[in-house]
DNA sequence: CTGAAAGCGCTTACAG
DNA sequence: CTGAAAGCGCTTACAG
């Protein structure tokens, strides 16, 4: 706008007195160039203010420099999930580094879902990240069918397609060949968390637990409920104490409400995520119930409320950001030709607060 | 992968028996192709399972079908803020539409930020949305020295450059030129609706009240402020009972505590968001303060949580998604060419719940 | 209504 | 160590 038109390499290999190539070459390292032409060169391309355009590149070398992640929830619950935004800047930080950029994509049916993958394909984006696991997710098979390079952020080894679990992460076979890799796969459990706070419920004292799940067509929310349900069956606990919530502080609330008005009452409520929680907690406090002597709670995520609430909720840090750092770091290496099949990242781990305590004898 | 390679529209033309121009053409709409050449065109593309490299396109048009949204706030504070995931959520349900991608960076420090800016005029988008506007803020003039399309949300009118606050969106100048325009702006005011929670407060019967403010670097935070201690003056009332907060639960939590030790109490605090309310009521209750009897708070943003809590937290309506959807529109706008200088959205409302109520004189 | 050709701004074999 | 040329896959004047 303000200077005519944006310099060409052209430009700067005019003004260095060399050719195309070499600007290039000078820039990408690709091949050695005289350390004489190489300061001329990046002295024209600063006086030029240059830079190459990513189109260009894009084109020439069919590669985006730009990896893609759709979000498929509800905007209300993605507003509320603390997990997002911190994968998001955890990706970006390794991105940024490799000089990469981050398309995202907010969608609300599967179909829209799968529209953008197609667009993603079209010389969109280089790779994508799929978050959010479903028992059948199609988006594996999809990501082979458009030759699309992806990573898969997994709750557990089954979600991960490393056994039959109807998911379909398993490499085609076809008769003499070898077994083509499945692709890479990111893998943080949940279960272990679950199981700890569990334990941690059990040792204070309490007997009658129960579990808010979240929305069970996601992996995660099936493994959080299952984790729950073998913990409390390893302590010789009653596991069927659980409730189906959807991540949503209304659920929280509907399904808090519900299990208060049990005979006997549950002394603990372990929640799939802390929004839940924080509404169950609200609701158990405004009923005039002592936390954590009448009523134990915890969430999982881990979110910034958690710590700040009085008591504090016990919480699972999901440590989203630093996933988000190695899936990213992953697909990159995947891009690059490297393969790599499974990485395990470090578990979310439980943060035990005041809301965890021993229970009554009040009630 | 599975097939050899992607079909180009070189094939495509060979396989309908005509040239590249006419598919293109054809696609476009920019020129009239008779209805058979057309049909011919489409099932061959359709074959071929053909559609139009980006890479190519944005190459060929020097457009990117992409913008741009940095994010420039702690992971912490972006984690929490239900505004920026609905807001996105938002403008890409206009963008998809317009066959548009988001590219999305999340920064730390400034440095970063212009960094970004800079490689995003390297071709990789076509412009860009500019949020959290600061005082002082220095993008404008970035986004002008690099040529760089943008529209900017702003909670005022000062905000917005439309009075001289010390903000760059100003046009140049010069001497008998017409006055150039500053760019556009969609507008989504915040003032009104803290005048409108005071006046309620103060119509319950509410004379103490205090307000926790967000960091005042953020000229929306600055806003709230203001608004709150106009709308003090003009009731007649103390508007001194101000403390600042960054947005935390943390802040929430600390500020609280501060205003709960005063002598006399405020009977009231509103809060700049959801968070730090979410805290403070928790604080308050934790200390044996009836809500609302003994204390009232309003929060902002009006978060998945306000509606559920028990007594729900009242709050601030912002409708992020649709200012998200508006702010989109009026940047294609822009890149279309067409001069948008300011689009007024409707400002947050407020929404009234039980944390909100007259003082009892039980202190 | 349609085609042949040039051009967008890079990168990469191919020669030297 | 360097240059000339072809190519990436589109779009868009220019002719007809």
């Amino acid at each position: 706008m303000s200077s005519s038109r944006r310099a060409t390499i052209g430009d700067v290999a005019r003004r260095a007195g060399v050719s195309k190539a070499t600007v290039s070459l000078a820039y990408s390292g690709k091949r050695p160039v005289s350390e004489a032409t190489r300061q001329r060169i990046f002295e024209a391309a600063e006086d030029l203010e240059w830079t190459a355009s990513e189109s260009a590149r894009a084109l020439a070398m069919s590669r985006t420099a730009t990896i893609g992640l759709v979000l498929a929830r509800s905007p209300e619950v993605i507003s509320t999930d603390p997990f997002f935004p911190r994968f998001i800047a955890g990706c970006e930080s390794v991105l940024a580094e490799a000089g990469m950029g981050l398309l995202l994509s907010v969608v609300a049916t599967e179909e829209d879902e799968t529209a953008i993958y197609r667009r993603y394909a079209t010389g969109r984006v280089d790779g994508v990240i799929l978050l959010d696991v479903q028992t059948g997710d199609r988006r594996p098979a999809l990501m082979r069918e458009l030759g699309l390079p992806a990573v898969l952020l997994a709750p557990s080894p089954a979600a991960a397609g490393l056994d039959d679990a109807g998911f379909d992460n398993v490499g085609d076979k076809s008769e003499d060949e070898v077994e083509t890799t499945a692709f890479p796969v990111v893998l943080a459990e949940n279960a272990p968390a679950i199981r700890d706070l569990v334990s941690l419920l059990v040792e204070a004292g309490h007997r009658r637990i129960a579990h808010v799940s979240g929305p069970l067509r996601y992996v995660h929310a099936t493994e959080r409920r299952n984790a729950f349900e073998a913990a409390m069956l390893e302590h010789g606990l009653d596991p069927s104490l659980v409730v189906d919530g959807d991540f949503t502080a209304a659920s929280g609330r509907s399904r808090t409400l519900e299990l208060l008005d049990r005979e006997p009452r549950p002394t603990a409520i372990v929640y799939a995520n802390d929004v839940m929680a924080i509404a169950g907690l609200s609701l158990a406090r405004s009923r005039g119930l002592l936390i954590p002597e009448q009523l134990s709670l915890t969430g999982f995520d881990d979110s910034d409320l958690a710590a700040h609430l009085s008591p504090g909720l016990s919480s699972v840090s999901t440590r989203a950001d630093e996933v988000g750092a190695t899936t990213a770091r992953t697909l990159l290496a995947t891009l690059a030709g490297v393969a790599v099949p499974i990485t395990r990242v470090d578990g979310p781990t439980v943060i035990a607060r005041g809301s965890i305590g021993p229970p009554s004898d009040l009630d």
